[in-house]
DNA sequence: TTGCAAATGTGAGGAAAACTCATGTTTTCA
DNA sequence: TGAAAACATGAGTTTTCCTCACATTTGCAA
């Protein structure tokens, strides 16, 4: 997914793609235009960003930024990507080995409280989820990542109930990580109390359902 | 609630307050406008929704739709507005005489069966509150929205169990609020078969938190 | 080495849409 | 009835995204 610079779609329209990187220059250039974005983005909100800015910072010329990616969503998309990456394999590794559901209400828990510090810490990874909802391809990026993700829960779940009905517990595990994701989203927008108070309320209620039922 | 087409803020800076319409003339007009945007919204989404064809469509001047709203966001906002005061007097009529879990569970129940065909009936709300992430202002009509709603929630809950710690209560009832937006709002993106079974999962999950505890 | 094609780089300028403002018209009301 | 306040207008300004014609650099085969 490194070279990957091709963006998604916007408005259920496939953007026209754009030349990926083949030379090392560019590559590196392309690299310092992401990092111009993403400070920006810390800085200001991806709304705020300007071409014009990131360009300027990366120190190339706008028309070198349009090489690499097609529009502005694209640059937003391609450092969404990287954070999802990131995580799923964190994720992937924390539900690997769970066993029983002593197992399941620990590593679940750790990985709320990861995902939590993430998000809190991140002001990046926070304004592009936040977005998330106006842009149908990040839309789509989320909504895959999140079903790829519940992919890890779902396997937990059949493992510890193989009585269970499959189908049911893939909507359980889907529905109770967008809820985490959304709970997230809230807890960051409120007073820190508040936030953590509602974090802590999501695990328990979540881990009622993932461990009894 | 009526003559409020002041806007709100946006990026943490406050609008300029355009006039509120006094005459009879210039509220109809108001009123074409402000239809003329909901038209438009359901057609194409908020996000396409251009201002001189706001105008056209009302019959009115580009300068005079910002006579009355400062920005596009403020158009957006107050019909987001009257959303919110008519879903309001809604959950406030069906909660407020609930006396036992027997009536809450219906009561709840019926309540997001009603939200969820809102959602999918109503094009406008669907696109107003899918972009609510990104607005600052909307995020926090929606917040205050939600706070209010959860608070009937909230009164429920400390009549059913008086020995509870009411804080507590306060958060459950707002998380789990917050969560059945964040529900609808998933559901209404993904298959309707899957919308629904992911609707129904809130409700099991939500109830199961509400009424026993 | 040379020379050419592909890849990369540039920034002035086109395009689109939000929003302003100087000016004219209608309503209100003392 | 007349003046002030409210309302109406739309050409024009501004802002931002993005394109494109042309220049430069790199990879590589002869």
């Amino acid at each position: 997914m490194e070279g990957s610079t091709v963006s998604g779609s916007q408005d259920g329209q496939i953007a026209l793609p754009r030349r990926a990187p083949s030379q090392q220059r560019s590559r590196e250039r392309v690299e310092r235009m992401l990092a111009a974005a993403s400070a920006l983005i810390a800085e200001q909100g991806s709304d705020a960003m300007r071409m014009g800015e990131v360009a300027e910072r990366a120190g190339v010329s706008i028309g070198s930024l349009y090489q690499f990616f097609p529009d502005k969503r694209a640059i937003i998309w391609a450092l969404a990507e990287r954070y999802t990456a990131e995580s799923q394999a964190c994720i992937s590794a924390a539900l690997a080995d769970v066993i029983d559901a002593e197992g399941l209400r620990r590593a679940f828990s750790e990985l709320v409280d990861i995902y939590y510090r993430l998000f809190l810490a991140s002001p990046v990874m926070r304004d592009i989820w936040s977005g998330t909802q106006a842009d149908k391809a990040l839309r789509e990026l989320e909504l895959a990542d999140s079903r790829a993700n519940a992919d890890f829960l779902t396997a937990v779940l059949k493992r510890l109930r193989p009585a269970a009905d499959p189908a049911a517990l893939e909507t359980t595990a889907f529905l109770i990580w967008q809820m985490g994701e959304a709970t997230m989203r809230l807890a960051i927008s409120v007073e820190r109390q508040e936030g953590d108070d509602l974090v802590a309320a999501y695990k328990r209620m979540a881990l009622r359902e993932l461990v009894s039922e």
